[in-house]
DNA sequence: GAAATTGTTGAACATCCGCTCAACAATGAT
DNA sequence: ATCATTGTTGAGCGGATGTTCAACAATTTC
């Protein structure tokens, strides 16, 4: 064999990812990413291909943990509702604190990128369609247990929550007061019953 | 006085406006606005400072351009909710249309750009804010004629719908189907019942 | 028509961009 | 110990970036 690699995947991965997710994609540059990787820009290279290879390994990485993490949420609720709505009320707490200007990646890469760049675009989309189903699997649970009204469209509803995300994403991004952020969810949860 | 300007200043921020939108900005080069315009950059530069000075005098062109276009549609509606409706359905269609992709420039903007640039964050939450206050006028008509529940907040659901708006813009830019916005349109709908 | 003022032009500037590659370092096989 | 293989390093590449400015053009004043 030869030489082995000094760095970890994971922890590169890590710090590219809060770069682009600060910054945007278009604004961090490859100075900027290795000064934060603290690798050089050959390794950078041999390991991702190009500065977008690199951005959609942050991607997945982003993705992986943010679907686990809701998955989390969701599996410890007393009911398939109680998760859904302690979720968005994490969301509405997150979206006026310090951090909301960060929004999320996904989304910010929607709309930066993704509109124009095709293998973006099915990246992205995965991870997003990856999470609307974790919200369908919650709704169909509820319906099956009577939580949920049957004459709700499970679908429909969980593609509405995502775009409802989207949304207080957006309005994260806008730095309102934790009363309007509180005052749009709960508009929001009204779907539910 | 002294020689005239050659060129309308219309004519160039709906120019410069369509590059912005389409690329966004940082994808956007002096180069490419240049083109766009027919301007050379000197003449640019007299005119708006910087690429951020076109850039802001593009976002206000915009804005009193859609701010003035919800304005008529509300205007011309029936009743306020019926505006309200007319405005949504017409946002899922764009939402699945050819169009879709440019989403709203505000939108893009919002986390492209406002999210670190104060200066661009304060323009965009004006522009923002009045498209909001539209629909809050409408809400508080249609709560005084009895058409909307007096039960209702119209603060909170003017929010509601605006963080709903950029929820949509969002879902354009991933490339749904028709019958994917309609139905999310049709539980947004649902919220003003 | 000369002077003063303002608009236009486009070449050029310093800087930054994403990326490459030759030189060197570390590891395993023989 | 030598060699083959792979990882790291960082100076440097060609090109793009936002911006400037001296030269020129047009218009008004006197």
């Amino acid at each position: 064999m030869a030489r082995n690699i000094e760095f970890e995947r994971g922890q590169v991965l890590e710090k590219a990812m809060q770069a682009f997710w600060a910054g945007g994609y278009n604004a961090t540059s490859m100075a900027n990413l290795v000064e934060v990787t603290e690798l050089g820009p050959g390794s950078i290279y041999a390991a991702f291909d190009s500065k977008q290879g690199l951005f959609l390994a942050t991607l997945d990485h982003y993705g992986a943990h943010r679907a686990a993490k809701i998955e989390q949420t969701l599996a410890q609720s007393t009911t398939p509702l109680e998760g859904i709505r302690k979720l968005f009320r994490q969301l509405a707490t997150d979206s006026a604190g310090e951090n909301a200007k960060l929004s999320c990646l996904l989304v910010n890469t929607v709309l930066e990128l993704a509109r124009q760049n095709e293998t973006v675009q099915k990246r992205v989309n995965h991870h997003l369609n990856t999470i609307e189903a974790l919200f369908r699997q919650s709704l169909e649970a509820a319906q099956a247990s009577g939580e949920l009204s049957a004459e709700k469209n499970p679908g429909a509803l969980a593609a509405c929550l995502m775009t409802n995300i989207w949304g207080l994403r957006v309005l994260g991004a806008t730095g309102p007061t934790a009363e309007r952020t509180q005052a749009i969810v709960d508009q929001i949860l009204s779907l539910l019953t």
